[in-house]
DNA sequence: TAGTATGATGTAAGCGCTTACATGATAGGG
DNA sequence: CCCTATCATGTAAGCGCTTACATCATACTA
């Protein structure tokens, strides 16, 4: 071990072979015979090469690089399919980039660049609606995009995940089964983000079609954090006290909510039902267990793994949509209605 | 727009200009002259150039880079903190390179040196126990390192974190102070996560001190998961139905205590009380509300992204350790012990 | 034994950028 | 009006690697 960073060439030095063979040694083993691999092997060790990632990069043209941008890592759903995501490419040999769009198509577009700049060969995005420029960009490019989250029959990239409009009124209907009729949202914010849009659509068209009125001082809009979904359901439930049911964007909104009925002094799902989406881990051991729709996130991580590693191995750019089934879970945060 | 990718050149060429110019117009603008970077844009523009990150780090020597190693993305209480490590490192124009270790030493070990060959200028690790490889190939790539989620005034190197042996002895005080004496712990992996072990160590001396024993049947190692923690919680009360209290390793598995101690009947605290650690957001809004202690993974975040780029742009090494002060937050899972 | 196919290794040309240095242009001082 | 200091731009040498191609050794075949 030598105390300066050392190159493909000191090793080619101290091995007395030529820089070629220590890059074949490297990358295509069976193309060196067994003594002069371990002569090699033994030149790495002592000098504690590294090989530098960028010099590779530029001479292979590629970078076994594979970005993905996420509204924020920093909710168990998302960070779940990255964790499922990322295993599956280190195990092809691949490195995830990640970054964050904090929910604005904006700062999704510039993370995009940045990601192309440091040269990745595919590209995982959540949902379906991006800036034009990340279009642009990955058109030209040329690299496989593969939009999680979403499913809709005729996206024109690959997309895995599920149909968040008929989510969306998978709940509306199993609330409007149990008889209530005066029902609140507290939805995530909505511009730019097609999930959460799709949802709210899915749910108020069904009520419409059942001769219910979403008016829209019943939809709250927020931040995904529990705070905040406890603020909305304080806000909520001043504006309609005759609220019997709430539909929330994500699992944490609906915790929020949860505690502020609490506070409020509701019994749930006595007096108001709550449901959530995503079904994280963590809100099948609380108490009162909540109702919700599950998001196949593992298979997503999963999937966007195996479909970017295939498509760049085979060079090809085919388009692959995949719709992931959901169920809704009904725990004990949904009742009848109030009378 | 054009179809294919271009390059610096072509820049160059489409703006009759040399590549020295554009390669200045893009990294110091106040050298090139305005009306001549007026015409580079619209060069940049018209051509959707982006620069070749890999040719400019084999260039420049430089890759604008932060590597993070965490044990799993996939618990808040880390996601918290490379959300605000990647925020910090963003907004200084670095990007951050994030990978799992999955709590293995080995695993980071290899991590760390993935990301050596993708030319990080820091990295960032949690808990001071490393690989000796870890050490060695920082050493040899003299790399600024931070250690965070521990704090030791010896370390050798820079560490920001909390005194876990002191957190664990506090929670130990607490379960101690309402007279509780049959102790379980329900803990994360032990090995390899220096972390846990000081945690279990400052609680069972205090323990000791105090003439009461935590037998190795009463500490039951798991993996951090809510599902893990309810049977590890079942297991335990099977082992010693005696159990007043439970010191879980963290949040997550206290959840899942909590739920198991409701499938058996306990009512908390008055059967039984459960502590967390971590405090993640969550547990405040759930019922009953956790007794915890606080982890200032937002601050660990900041701070360390603060504390490499500086690092890096003064070329210093020095050795910076900061001790966070952490909090028992007492709520509503803890009570006085059942006579 | 010569001729050829096969496999192992070496040679050297870049990959797309940055940057030290060279060059040319401009302006001010004597 | 020439000389020099100053600034803007161009020229070209690599950064550390991969890889097409050249070279050489070896093992067959006839």
């Amino acid at each position: 071990m030598t105390i300066k960073k050392s190159t493909l060439q000191d090793v080619a030095n101290y091995a007395n072979v030529s820089t070629a063979t220590v890059s074949r040694c490297l990358n295509q083993p069976d193309k060196v015979k067994q003594p002069l691999q371990e002569k090699i092997r033994q030149a790495i060790k002592a000098l504690g090469y590294v090989p530098h990632g960028a010099a590779r990069a530029l001479a292979s043209k590629r970078t076994f690089t594979i970005g993905a941008v996420v509204p924020t890592i920093d909710n168990a759903i998302f960070s779940e399919a990255i964790q499922y995501l990322q295993r599956g490419l280190t195990k092809a040999g691949y490195t995830l980039l990640l970054a964050q769009s904090n929910y604005s198509l904006d700062d999704e577009l510039h993370e995009v660049q940045t990601l192309l700049t440091q040269g990745v060969e595919g590209l995982v995005l959540v949902g379906e609606d991006h800036h034009q420029g990340v279009f642009d960009a990955i058109e030209q490019h040329r690299i496989p995009l593969m939009n999680i989250w979403t499913y809709s029959a005729e996206s024109k990239y690959s997309c895995i995940g599920i149909d968040n409009t008929k989510a969306g009124q998978r709940i509306a209907e199993h609330l409007v089964a149990l008889n209530h009729k005066n029902i609140g949202v507290i939805s995530g914010i909505l511009r730019g983000n097609d999930r959460a849009q799709h949802r709210l659509q899915g749910a108020g068209r069904y009520l419409q079609q059942q001769g219910i009125k979403l008016s829209p001082t019943r939809i709250m809009e927020c931040r995904y954090s529990g705070e905040q979904g406890r603020l909305a359901m304080h806000e909520l439930m001043v504006r309609h006290p005759d609220t019997t049911a709430v539909f929330c964007g994500n699992d944490i909104l609906a915790l929020g909510a949860l505690c502020a009925a609490r506070e409020l002094g509701l019994s749930v799902p006595k007096d108001i039902s709550i449901t959530g989406f995503d079904d994280i881990e963590m809100i099948a051991v609380i108490s009162p267990a909540l109702t919700t729709m599950n998001s196949p996130s593992r298979r997503m991580g999963i999937q966007a793994a195996e479909y970017l590693i295939q498509q760049i191995q085979l060079g090809t750019r085919s388009v692959e949509r995949c719709e992931l089934s959901t169920d809704l879970i009904v725990r004990e945060t949904t009742g009848q209605a109030a009378s």
